[in-house]
Parts: C-alpha cells; structure tokens; sequence
DNA sequence: CGCTAGAATTGGTATAGACAACTACATAAC
DNA sequence: GTTATGTAGTTGTCTATACCAATTCTAGCG
C-alpha cells in the first residue's frame, strides 16, 4: 500500500515497476500484472496505475496490447533519449568520466540572428561561455553556450569546470531547463575545432545547435556544439501515430 | 457536445484543438479555455479534455502551468519529430518533391549481426532493397533496408520507385510500422556512396541505423541509411524530466 | 479429436467528484 | 506605501465506477 506523500503516487509506482525491469526481476517479453492486479496490491484506483504504465510505456519500458496484456520491452540501447540532459549528466548515463576545460566565459553582445532566437533586442549583454568536454581525458566535444536571463552577468564568478552548468541554472538562478529544440547535422572539422579536438582537419564532426527554454516557453540559452563523429552517436526513439 | 463514434472523443477533440493552433484561430502565447471550460463546451468530463491536452503538450502544442492555464507553445520548426515515417511521408512533410531510384532488389542471407537485431536465425532468407533517394531531382540519400517477416519474398514483385515501403507494409502486408530506435553518427562518404550521391569523397554525410518494429515489439527491419550532410538535418525536441 | 460459442480477462474510453498545490488579484491591516 | 491575508480560478493527483473492444481460455458439442 503506497502511502501518500509529497511525491505522487503514481509516480512512486512507476519508479517501483522501473526498478523491477531494471535490475531484471521482470525481464523481456515477459507479461507483467494487470493494471486491476497492480491497482489492489499496491491500494491504488486502476486510473492511478494506468498513469504509471502509460508513462513507462512511453519511455520505452514497457508496450501493451489490448485483450492480452502489459509486456517487458526489450532492453533498449540507451533508454530515455527524449530525455533532456547537460553534458555532465549525459556522460554519468553512459557510464563515462568527464571533465572540462573553460576555454572563454564572457559577456557579449547579441548580434541579429541570436537576438531573434532568444527573443531578445540586438546589442543586448549575455553570457557566453565556450567549454572543450572531455570524456576519459579524450577530447569529445566543443560546446558554445549563449545564455541570457535577467541577471545573467553573476555566472562570470562560476566556476564551470567543477560545477554542471544546468545545475546551477536550476538551483541557483532559478532558470530551469525545462525544454528544448535541437538540430543535428554531419560536417566537417575545422582547423580551430580540430585543434582542440585532437582531430585531423577535415574529420567528420557531428554539429548540434540548441535552443533551450524555461519556465512559460521561454528560451534562454542557445548552444551549437561540435562532437567528434569518431566517437560520439545519438540516439533516438521514434513512434508512429496510431489510428 | 461531441458524439460517441468509432473515433474517440479526447481524440477528436485533439483534433479540433490542433486545428485552432495551426490555422492560428488560438496564437502563441495565448492562454486556451480552462479544463472545465472546454469539458462544459463540448460536453466532456475533465478527464477527458485531460487527455486530449496531455497529448497536445507532449507533442509541443501546448504547454501548461499549474496555477496558471494552457497556453500555446512557439510554432515549431519542425512539429512532430518523434514521429516515424518513411523518406517519402519525410519529404512531404519538408515539402520536396521526392523520387527514388531502385538500386538492389533481392534476397539476402541474414549474417550473424542482423540475425540477432531481427531475432531470427543467420543464414535465413531475407528481402533487401537499395535505394537512391532524390529530393527535387538531386540525390539525397542512400538507403539499404533488410527486411524479414513471413512472406517478405512477395516484396521482390513490388515496385519499390513509385510505392512507399511503409504503405505497402502497412496496408498490404498486415506487417504495420509502430517504432523504430535510430543512431546517428557523422562519417565521410566513401567512394561508391560519392559516386552515387554526388559528393566528394571524404564529404561529410550523417550515418543513420534504424530497428524498426511492428506489433508485440517484433523487429522486423534493419536499415542504414547515408545522408548528405551538406543537405540534410535532422531535429529533435527534448524535455526534462520534473520533480 | 476438432470446432464453436460463451465466459473471463485484459487494456481502452469515459464519467463524476474530491482535495491539493499553485497563481493571480483584490482587500485589509499595518 | 508595504505587507499579510483571503478568495477565486487553474492545473495536479487520486478515487470509484461503468461500459466497450480485443484476446484468451474453457466447456460443450459434433
């Protein structure tokens, strides 16, 4: 019986059933109770535990099929991908040690086009900071972040090396990043970006412009990013529209 | 008041409201009637406007904030682009007239490393077709798709340059497209994939994999697909996790 | 033994209502 | 003027119930 408290119930269910596919107690293909079985040995109403299952089956852990039951995914390549993660974050998923080296944290003046993506006027003051990601002191990634808030200026005291920048964002400044809209094209390296990456010039590079909003779709940061193709992939899960 | 019919109402509802958003009756930014509101105007519960919201939000339509309403998220660059669909529903959605040029049309022993992405056994029969991609007569993509369900010999007969794989699959096969999970990686095109895209050797070009599965998370295709990168981009839109 | 009709089970849709958490705004108190 | 406080309106969570649609199981019949 899944008492109440400041997290939800349905939530804490679903973290329950995640745990049991996870560590392989349920494992694929396998059926998984009914939702009335779920719903009375856990004292929740069908709905509660319904709102479970669909979330679960949205992340990829688990289909349904009506008439027969709820099943087990297949274990995935790398679960949650929609999911919207910092460099920092993304790394520790893929079990990787990362490290940072700031290379330029400014203020600069927004030209037209960064301007019209932030909804802001030209000329306007943001934070930028250009960062050389490593990940097991391989060179992985170059990341360049415009950021612009009210109050902005403060992260020129950050020290972004030892601290994840959306962390901060979160808890400190109060920007959540709740959103975001990303590009993703092959290219090649150029001879400043090679350099850093430890690349020839002329190596394929996978280049990703983001723009991220907050609270009320507001954006506030947009970041273009150069990943070296040799040793990075992005995954995506994809769902057709049913009916 | 919304009637009972084979369609169901949260889901016609979806539509009406959509079509607000598109036609730009209801803008951005705007704040769209309470839950209650609409239950009352088209004769639904809250739970059922819920539902048709909570769709609308995860597809980035809308977006909402307790205490304060539903409101219109920023037109999207791209809508819709967790959405699996074949290279011709693709380019109609990018507005480009596509062609398609059939390369290889053949059965193709299955090799120990497809065997175990189709879960089948290696050395079993399988349907492989190549195919040029053009996109307003100039080569975009170079597809190679293996594919294996019972039956899938029948697909040697088909015209792959003037019918769509996935609705033929779809409607003809009974072997329906659901999800997919895809990489992407960047590479440089190799000599026989210049020749044919028309690029240069060591061009940049976006490597795509894909796992397609149809019902009971069966797969039932493997594809990789080589895109131009100085002609393609791929989006995608993320959102973070609450709580 | 094989087949069929019906029962049981499962997920899908839908309703009505309750309380909590949060926001915005007006009003009262200081 | 500024700060509390209350109030109404919004989404978030949760319950209990009902019926529908698809599938599977089972008992009975031929």
């Amino acid at each position: 019986m899944l008492k109440a408290s400041p997290v939800p119930r349905y939530y804490q269910l679903r973290e329950i059933i995640r745990e049991k596919i996870i560590s392989g107690q349920w494992s694929e293909g396998d059926a998984i109770p009914s939702e009335r079985e779920l719903g009375e040995q856990y004292g929740l109403s069908r709905m509660t535990v319904r709102q479970s299952l669909m979330e679960l089956v949205k992340e990829g852990f688990l289909y349904r099929e009506q008439g027969r039951g709820t099943f087990v995914a297949r274990p995935k390549i790398t679960q949650q991908l929609s999911k919207l993660t910092g460099f920092t974050e993304d790394m520790q998923a893929r079990a990787q040690r990362s490290t940072t080296k700031v290379l330029k944290q400014e203020m600069w003046a927004a030209d037209e086009s960064i301007a019209e993506k932030l909804r802001i006027k030209p000329g306007q003051l943001l934070f930028k900071v250009q960062r050389l990601r490593l990940a097991n002191e391989e060179p992985l990634a170059l990341e360049t972040a415009l950021i612009f808030f009210i109050g902005c200026e403060r992260l020129l005291e950050e020290d972004l090396e030892r601290t994840s920048l959306y962390y901060l964002l979160e808890n400190k400044y109060g920007v959540p990043p709740l959103e975001a809209e990303q590009e993703l094209e092959a290219s090649l390296a150029r001879e400043d970006e090679a350099r850093l990456l430890q690349v020839k010039v002329g190596g394929p590079v996978l280049l990703i412009r983001r723009t991220t909003y907050t609270e009320r779709n507001q954006p506030f940061e947009y970041a273009t990013s150069v990943y070296r193709g040799d040793k990075y992939r992005f995954y995506s899960r994809l769902s057709r529209e049913r009916i």
